[in-house]
Order: structure tokens, then sequence, then C-alpha cells
RNA sequence: GCCCUCGUGGUGAAAUUGGUAGACACAAAGGACUUAAAAUCCUUGCCGCUUGCGGAGUGCCAGUUCGAGUCUGGCCGAGGGCACCA
């Protein structure tokens, strides 16, 4: 019997240079075979990868190859999302050059990824730095620019003061830039941007189709796009001759006999009027000074200017005044509202600031015409009153539509639906992103590069300065001369989240040269069908890209794909515990050592540290573990063992030490059961003692066919462990050679997905000569002839009573009161009734 | 404030359509093997009484049902998203 250890080491080399060699995952299309996209959001290539790459990659691997060993024709691609700030920052600081610092992680990352052993295929990597990428990038911005999605204007964008750029709405976070965290400045500033918000509607309403996404990330995309129903109405202004109306959005036409007031934003066009006036001017500076965070909206008083202008109401002719209010938005609506103060709660706090009328229009009973607000709006449910012809309408089913009616009827105003959703912004003040291939002319008139000009690749900076945009100081990069011309390029980069909302499609057909992708190619493989990544991109990149294939198909009739993701899943965290030094410095679990249950510092074993909450992974808490240091000391099957075992993939798993020695152990009991195993084919008996071992494989087929299937990974492993210890009794009985390999075969396939390296050594050494394909489970061994039926009496266990499966009721019940145990319930009481449910249990009620 | 998700042993978690709650694993304790250690294997969810058995038990309170972790209503708690959104 042979006994040595798994060595890891050298086996996994192994195997993973055969895969290299025989180019064993690449993709071609095979129109015979049904294809699967499985893709993987890439990383950003940092330097090292971290313990979410190796969930993340873990999880589509597993899936990968699953798909393959089904028969289906798999594309698992890998590529860098390479440009963007770290880079910029890290050339900075150390007199760097970004593209040779990007390369330097790139070449080390993949050399990290390969040691995992994942099923990619190679030839297809990608970088978006490349200028072989970013051409097509290009092309695709000039493309959008001619079929009008694209855009220049002058608008109040969010500065981020410390990476001195500027963000899109969606990387603002609580008044915060997403990377940088300080607060947002609003600057004017003249901006390229992607007409995202025409396909709202499209944005919208495709999401009831993606049925294999999670819900929770289409209700956060379905709130971010925000789609509401009501109308416009115009109101015409009295006491000026420089307006004669104001428009209004509103949800809620039908409270309008309740009108009290008409409020601006301080940056409505109507604001012109008063730029010269002290008052106002003191009043808008109040209202920018108004924080952005939670507590200073929650808590802000509503306040407003009083103007001299009076709007009239179009349904009575009423005079009210019209204020400029602080909680009036420009950038949403048309930044003007009419106050409705009896059924607004903002409304009504501002009217009693003010002292302005409140009259109640919603009634929440049919007949109590003394309703009254007091203390608060009363904004739910009910009929409309004290308002002429709208009296008695159910409110708000009939009651919004029937006035939207009658204002259409007498043009004084219009159904509108309005949406959340803003253009997205994509100049970025960087250097390391994508040049935008615009330049102006001498009137300062933008123009597209000519296309025999592309790329418009970024220049060779010798110094990139602290602050500033450094193209806009590369002088002979920016001014150029086309046809005698003399004219200067765009110095703003793209947003690098353009970058990678198209990289999916650059996969189908990385190589070609004269376009972004080869339809054909793109028309096989697309969408993809199973994309996996984290929570934290629900909104930003997946709607981003999400608009990128609407835009590409956009009068386009060869691109039928509008929606790129038909799968979707998220997977959750890496976790781990969280370690203090008495000064409260963050300790690293590598200067920890654990005496007697107890951790303290390696470098003075008597200093205990303090164990904190266990977080999510990050290198501001220093909690972090490093992936290549553990493959190297447990292997890439033990990582990819433990770190789909503890949690389901969706949830936060917790990294633990005893956690992955455990899946080493396990790995080597794998191994020594296979050596076992080894012995007892060359024993080869003559017959079968049982049938035992082909239930056990089939059993085990079909779960963990099934839970592949449904991304239930960690019960895959809890099935593997099981199998394993039924597999170790079970290999004590006599079974022929044949049978052996059989079921031992089916089974090591079954974790080829998993355990890829250790499955493909034990298959080698079986001597097959066959392919590795999932194997299929046979009924008839699924069958079982015996039960354990369950007693209840009084809907309580009392007893499980092994039997034929097909017994039927009266000789279960013979058995039952042939049973001991059981007859102290049962004797001298009569039973009022009895459920049976056959091949399960009986419920005797007494 | 609005929307979404989730509450099961010391811990991570399992549990087809309502049908044996706690599979599988980690930790801890006890035991076996060993001169000893490592490694390995076995036992143990809680409360009772002596083995065996009995009782309670899936955040809390009701309800539906022969039967509820699972379905319904209300409450409490945690996490996430959105937010002067008109």
């Amino acid at each position: 019997m042979s006994s040595e250890r798994y060595n890891f080491k050298i086996i996994e080399n192994k195997w993973q240079k055969i895969w290299e060699k025989d180019k064993s995952f690449s993709a071609k299309i095979d129109k015979n075979k049904k294809k699967f996209y499985c893709l993987e959001m890439f990383p950003y290539p940092s330097g090292k990868i971290h313990m979410g790459h190796v969930r993340n990659y873990t999880i589509g691997d597993v899936l990968a190859r699953y798909k393959s060993l089904n028969g289906y024709n798999v594309l698992h691609p890998m590529g860098w999302d390479s440009f963007g700030m770290p880079a910029e920052n890290a050339a900075r600081q150390n007199n760097l050059d970004p593209k040779t610092w990007t390369e330097t992680n790139i070449a080390n990352m993949r050399s990290q990824l390969k040691m995992l052993g994942l099923s990619i295929d190679w030839d297809r990597e990608i970088s978006t730095c490349k200028p072989e990428y970013y051409k097509h990038q290009q092309e695709f911005f000039l493309e959008l620019f001619d079929k009008g999605l694209v855009y220049r204007k002058e608008q109040y964008v969010n500065w981020d003061p410390v990476d001195q750029t500027v963000l899109a709405n969606e990387q603002v976070i609580d008044g915060k830039g997403w990377r940088s965290g300080v607060p947002v400045e609003r600057k004017k500033l003249n901006q390229w941007f992607f007409n995202i918000s025409k396909f709202s509607n499209e944005l919208l309403e495709n999401l009831d189709s993606l049925d294999e996404w999670p819900n929770k990330v289409k209700v956060m995309q379905k709130n971010w796009i925000g789609k509401s129903f009501g109308c416009e109405i115009k109101f015409s202004i009295e006491q000026s001759d420089k307006i004669d109306e104001i428009k209004c959005f509103t949800t809620r036409p039908d409270t309008l006999f309740g009108m009290s007031f008409l409020a601006l934003s301080v940056d409505h066009p109507v604001s012109k009027l008063y730029q010269n006036d002290e008052g106002f001017i003191k009043f808008k500076k109040e209202c920018s000074s108004t924080g952005t965070t939670e507590e200073a909206i929650a808590s802000a008083q509503k306040i407003g200017f009083k103007t001299n202008l009076l709007a009239i109401n179009p349904m009575n002719n009423e005079k009210v005044p019209v204020y400029f209010a602080n909680f009036v938005l420009m950038d949403y609506g048309l930044g003007a509202v009419f106050g409705c103060p009896a059924h607004d709660q903002r409304d009504f706090d501002f009217a009693k600031k003010y002292n302005l009328n409140i009259k109640p229009v919603v009634t929440p009973e049919l007949n109590n015409k003394e309703f009254q607000t007091v203390e608060a709006a009363y904004t739910g449910p009910g009929y409309i009153f004290n308002s002429s012809f709208l009296d008695g309408l159910k409110c708000p089913e009939e009651s919004i539509i029937k006035t939207i009616e009658y204002l259409e009827k007498n043009n004084l105003g219009q159904k509108k639906i309005n949406f959340r959703l803003k253009d997205w912004g994509i100049s970025r003040q960087r250097y390391w992103g994508c040049p935008i291939p615009i330049i102006y002319d001498e009137n300062n008139n933008p123009q597209k590069v000519p296309k025999n000009m592309l790329p418009v690749e970024l220049p060779k900076i010798e110094q990139l300065e602290p602050t500033g945009n450094p193209l806009d100081k590369a002088i002979n990069w920016k001014n150029v001369n086309i046809n005698g011309k003399k004219f200067k390029r765009e110095t703003d980069t793209l947003d690098t989240f353009v970058d990678s909302s198209w990289y999916f499609l650059r996969f189908c057909s990385p190589n070609k040269e004269d376009y972004g992708f080869d339809e054909d190619e793109v028309k096989y493989w697309m969408p993809v069908d199973q994309y996996i990544g984290g929570i934290e991109h629900a909104i930003l990149h997946l709607l981003y890209s999400r608009f990128f294939m609407q835009a590409i198909s956009y009068k386009n009739e060869k691109i039928k794909i509008k929606e790129p993701f038909k799968g979707l899943f998220t997977q959750g965290m890496v976790c781990h515990e969280t370690y203090k030094d008495n000064n409260n410095n963050w300790v690293s679990p590598d200067e920890t050592m654990i005496l007697n249950g107890k951790r303290y510092l390696n470098k003075d074993n008597s200093i205990p540290v303090k164990v904190g909450p266990i977080e999510s992974m990050s290198k501001s808490k220093r909690n972090t573990i490093d992936p290549a240091k553990i493959i190297d000391s447990f292997g890439a099957d033990a990582v990819r063992l433990f770190i789909l075992s503890d949690s389901p993939p969706e949830k936060d798993v917790q990294w633990s030490d005893e956690g992955i020695e455990a899946a080493y152990k396990f790995i080597q009991k794998l191994w020594s059961l296979n050596n076992k195993i080894l012995d007892k084919i060359n024993e080869d008996n003559p017959k079968n003692e049982n049938n035992n071992l082909e239930k056990i494989t089939n059993k085990f087929i079909k779960k963990i066919s099934n839970n592949l299937e449904n991304f239930n990974y960690n019960i895959v492993i809890a099935n593997i462990h099981e199998l394993y210890g039924l597999l170790n009794k079970e290999i004590n009985i006599k079974y022929t050679k044949k049978t052996l390999i059989e079921n031992y075969k089916k089974i090591m396939f079954c974790l080829n997905p998993i355990l890829p390296h250790l499955s493909n050594e034990i298959i080698e050494n079986l001597n097959l000569k066959e392919e590795i394909i999932w194997p299929k489970y046979n009924d008839k061994f699924l069958i079982e002839e015996t039960i354990a039926y369950v007693i209840q009496i009084n809907g309580k266990k009392r007893a499980l009573i092994e039997t034929d499966k097909n017994i039927d009721e009266d000789n279960l019940l013979r058995l039952i009161s042939d049973n001991a145990s059981l007859k102290k319930y049962i004797d001298n009481k009569e039973i009022k009734r009895k459920i049976f449910v056959p091949g399960k249990l009986i419920n005797i009620i007494i």
C-alpha cells in the first residue's frame, strides 16, 4: 500500500502546466454545442490578489468547470481593469511610469491567479489601458457621438477636491467621493455626457425580464432610476413683465385646490431676476451652507425667500405667493413645485413657518367635510373635497387621472413621467485613462478626431506633478496640426467605468483590429450567461454596462442583444477578526500568535492583543490574509475547498486558520482513502457483496448536481464530506474491480469542479483513458425498499419504524400496536383520526 | 421617513412542495490509541431524573393546520439601499 502524503506542490504544478500546454480552456465557436459564457468581474491590478478575488474566481471556476463537464462550450476569460487612479498616485509618489507600474502588477497577479488552477482561456486576456483596447473605446465614443448619445455642456458638477476630478452622481456617496471619502464640492465645468437618461424606460422595464438576477439588485436599480408618474402644470405669473409662466412637475395634481404657494429652487432660471437682490444673495448663501449629510438634511429647517411674484392657480384663478425655497432641487423635475400644505409634510412645515393657508382637499372618510390637518399633513388615501368639480373622487385612484384629463383638455398642463436618473458625466481630469477622441478648432468648437488617427494615445510624461490635469500641461501632445489647421486636443480622459462597460464584448473577439468586437462572435457568445461579482457594483458598473449595450444596439439592426448579463450572482465578502494592540493600533493576524487559546503579539508573547469584531478584510484594518502565502502552505485545492465551505456564496464568509487547516486535512484524508481504494481495486473480487456502493454513488451524484445547479456550494462541500465518510466504511465490503472503478470514477468526476488538481491526479492513476464528463445518476439505485416511517402521536414524533416503503396503512397500524414503546400511548385510547402520508409518516390523533 | 433582506446550538450553517429541527464543519470538554507528544478515531445542543426516558426548543406574541423553522397578521432586533424626489 502506497502511503506517502499528498504533495500538492508537485501535483498542482503538474496539472497547471498540463492545462497551459494543452490550452485546455481555449474557447472556439462550435455551433453544434450549447455555449456558456461565464464571467467574473475583472480585477483592478493593484499588485496582489486578495481573498475577495479568490472567492469570486473560485465560484466562477466551479461553475465554468461544471458546465464544461456537462457538455457546454464554455467561454471563461480574464482581463484587467487597468486604468485608474492608484497607478497615477503611485506614479506621482514614487516617480514611476504608470504603465510600468501597471504591467508589473498584472504580471504578478496573473501568476497568482494561475496558482489557483482556474479554467481560464488566457489567450483572450485583455487590459483596458492598452491602446489596442482603448482604440475601440474611442471608436465607440465617436459612434455614440454620431448617434446623438454623447454631448457636451456646462454644468454644475460634483468636484472631488482630493482627487481633483469630477464625479458622476452615482459616485457620490453620502455627499462624499466614492474613492476619496471627502465631501464633494459644486463646480461649474464644461463636461462630456453620455445620454443614459434616454434609455431610462428601457433600463427600468428590462429589469423585469432579468429573472436570474438577485431581486435586491433589481430593486436598487429601480430606485436609482426612480420613475414617477405625474404631470407638468403651467402657472401664469402676475406682476412681472419678464416672465409669464412657471412650470411645475407634480405627482399629485389632484391636490391643486389646496395650493397656497409656489416654491422654486434658488438655481431656477427665475432667480436671474433677483441676482442683484441683496436679500436673495444672502438667502442663497444660507441655502448652500446647509450640509449634505443625512443629519443636516433631516434637521434642516424649511426656509424661503418671498418674491414679489404671484402665481395663478389654474383651477380657480386664486393668486398665491411665489417663494424661493431651500427644499426645492433644480436637478429634479423642473426645479419648481406648488405647495399643498395639507397633504405634503414639507409644504406643511413651510406653511406653518410663513403663516400660509392650510386648506385640506382630501378627507379619509367620504362624508367628513369638517376634516382638518392640524398637527401634520395627511398623505393617506381618501376622497377629494373642497375642490369644486373634483369633489367625491376616490383618491388617489380616480382623482389624479381625472385632474390630468381636465388639465390637458384645457391646455393647462400635460401628463408627464419623470425620472430621477441623470445623464452620465464621463469627463475626468486625470492622466491614466482613455483619452477622449475630440479636438477643438481655433474657435474652440469640438470636432471628432478622424478615424484614421485613432487611437489617440496617451503621451509619455516624465514627471507627474502632485495636482492638476497632466494632459493639460502636455503642450506638445495637446497641440495638433491636421491638414495645416491647428487644433487643441481634449485633455480630459474618460471615467474608468466606461472601460468596464463593454469589456465583456471584447472578450468575444479580443484580437479583432478594425472594430471593438466581431458580430458573429458576439452573436454566438453573448449574453453573458452567468456574471459573478460583488454587490458593491449593483448600481454603478451594472447600470453603465446595461446602458452601453442599449447604446451599441441603438440604430443598429445587427445587434439584437439588449441586456449584457442574463444571470447575475453577487457573492459575499471575506471577513476576518480584527486585532489591536495596547495603543489601539491595528495588528495584522501575521503579527500574532496563539498561546493557550489566547492571542499574543509575535514580538513579545506576554502582550495579549485585543480581539475586535469580525469585519470584511481591508488594508486599513490590517485584517487581510495573503492568498499567495496560503496557497503556498496549503495548496490551491484546500483554499478552494475552504473558501466555499463555510457559508453560502452570496453571504459573507469568515476566514479562519482552523478552517483552512481542516480543509487541508480533508484533502489528505481523501488522498489516503484513494490509496486504500487502489489497493482494494487490485484485490478484484469475483462478485459484488451488495449494491450499497452504487446506491451511495448515485444518491450523491444527484445531490451534488442539484446543489451545484443552485449555487449551494457550501452544501456541496458538506455532501463531499458525507460521501467521504460513507465511502470510507463501504470500502471494507467486497466489490468487483469493475464496480469499484466505475463508481469511484464517477465520484472523482463529481469532485473535479471543486478540487481539479486532486481529482485529475486520482483519475489519471485509475488509467481510464476516457474523458471526464459529468456523471448521470441512475434512478434504479435511488429506490429504497425500506424506510424509517415517522410515527407521530398527536403531532409529536414518538418513534421511527424501519419497514417496507410501500406498506399500507393497516399493516403499519399493526406494527405500531405491536411496538412496545408505542403501546403506552395508544392502549385503551380511542383513535379519533389518522393522517397517513405514504412513504413518509403517520400521525395518530387520540 | 420610504423600500429590500435576514433572525435556527458556543460558532459558521443544513432542512424538496408545510411532514424526523440542528446534516456538514469549526471550537470546547471528555474518552481511546501512545512511554509521551503530534497525528488519528469515538462521544457530547439545552433542562430534568440513574442507564433510558421525559420536557422545552428555530427573535417575541397570536392565527391557519392532524402537523409550522417553512404559510398569515402584529411586534422586537440586525444588515443593506434610497431620501427635502415634488
